[in-house]
DNA sequence: ATGCGGCCTGCCGCCGCGTGAGGGTCAAGC
DNA sequence: GCTTGACCCTCACGCGGCGGCAGGCCGCAT
């Protein structure tokens, strides 16, 4: 049983992989994707390395990276399961652009919707973080200190939108890594509950007073959505942290 | 008091966007934004109502429109809100293609850390969902059956590592906002809870049966958390959502 | 009058290909 | 050997959305 070499042309490769010929000469006239060789006829001959070269430029143009940023990808290491993995990083940040520009759309939405008055100015401050704060200063100054509890429920509102969510449940994975490592290790978890208190609280958008995070201990061991999320965290986890977040509770004042 | 119209130059209206003149001129070139008027000395006045057209571009701009299709957007209707709003789930279908890049990526990283044998033409499976369902069933027919726990197994560990938790709030995102957007016009929910199931069952590891989902939605009726984060979507919309989840349930065989 | 910052139009270039012109190569069939 | 059809090649123009620059006019201050 011999090892056969498969060699590809130019259109065979075009078919296999969704691309046009003329992308595959294009890629080879920038130096992205050279053939195995070009033989005696001119013709273009592929491997299985170019296949798999190939295969991962996809994976960046998927993602919309210009053929430039491409090529230092590849260039980033011999490991090419290292570069996707470093790679995939870039794809959650452009979730989080996409999140960003839907808070932008809702940010509009809300100047549209209010009867303030909107300067010139102040019509392109959503699309710069900055600009906005200084939007929303002006908007307190101008309308008075209920202007403020208007802008944090406006915010509350926001904050459950997907860049906000996003946020939210990064803070709540470092509590819990905090209160699994406690777990482990056998250290006091107080801070850790204090710290997921407050991210009930806002999460709420109201405070969370020592029986109700002893209701929600209750909650967190009796149902099965929330017992299969911490025993993931660690075997026996979802029994441990409704005890000491009813423990913890109940040494709270009030 | 007289009210005053204010008037700006192409440069002034650069400096309060953040564009360039030199896409201000190319807008006015192609039609997409037309000064106020053209001053004796040929330069280019634009007033508030060119202003807020700008803003509006800006919106579509930002999520990636081509200026033909800005334009098209701009044209739709003299409600610019209503405008904004059809605008949103352009938003929200681009949230669901970096998921789908994300799931590509996790499929690729997948074919390279097994031991199995990835043909040629297998290695562009993940870029097209037909192909990769034809890829998993040849892998199960070639390895036998645990192969398809162990798709499921790693698939499970890619979707919980943390960095997967932001593309499974985008998928959550959008389909609350088909939630949403069946709440508020009245539409039949059924396919959109069929997701929202599924991601359920994702998120658990495990499969989410009809008394499952009932009970699930029973604790999104009755606990603040989830409540404030549906009033949050639309008022109304935390009491209607657990009453659709259990008359969809209640049809599900089983 | 001069200088400076702003305005104007015109034009070339970039990036990543799509498309087509014109011509060579290969293999099968007659 | 010749013909035919599918494939290969290079070259070059074009597209969309501007960036950048040249050359020249405008308006205001000194």
């Amino acid at each position: 049983m011999s090892t056969r070499i498969t060699e590809y042309s130019v259109g065979d490769l075009a078919r296999l992989s969704g691309l046009t010929v003329r992308t595959l000469h294009h890629y080879h006239a920038v130096g992205l994707l050279p053939p195995a060789h070009v033989a005696a006829n001119g013709y273009r001959v592929y491997r299985r390395a170019e296949l798999e070269r190939l295969q991962e430029i996809l994976v960046y143009r998927q993602a919309g990276l210009p053929l430039a940023a491409i090529a230092e990808a590849l260039a980033g290491g011999p490991d090419r399961a290292a570069r996707l993995r470093r790679h995939r990083q870039t794809l959650v940040d452009r979730a989080r652009q996409v999140s960003a520009s839907l808070a932008t759309l809702d940010r509009i939405l809300e100047q549209l919707s209010g009867d303030r008055i909107v300067t010139d100015q102040d019509l392109y401050a959503p699309f710069d973080p900055a600009r906005q704060q200084a939007y929303e200063d002006w908007l307190i100054a101008t309308y008075g200190p209920e202007m403020a509890e208007a802008i944090a429920a406006s915010r509350a509102h926001l904050a459950t939108a997907p860049d906000g969510m996003a946020a939210r449940m990064a803070e709540l994975k470092t509590i819990e890594a905090d209160l699994v490592a406690a777990f482990t290790a056998g250290h006091d978890p107080a801070a850790a509950l204090a710290r997921h208190r407050d991210w009930v609280a806002a999460m709420w958008g109201r405070d969370c007073p020592p029986q109700a995070y002893a209701g929600l201990a209750d909650l967190y061991g009796a149902h099965a959505d929330f017992v299969a999320r911490y025993e993931a965290l660690a075997p026996k986890f979802s029994h441990w942290l409704p005890q000491v977040m009813r423990d913890w509770a109940a040494r709270q004042p009030g």
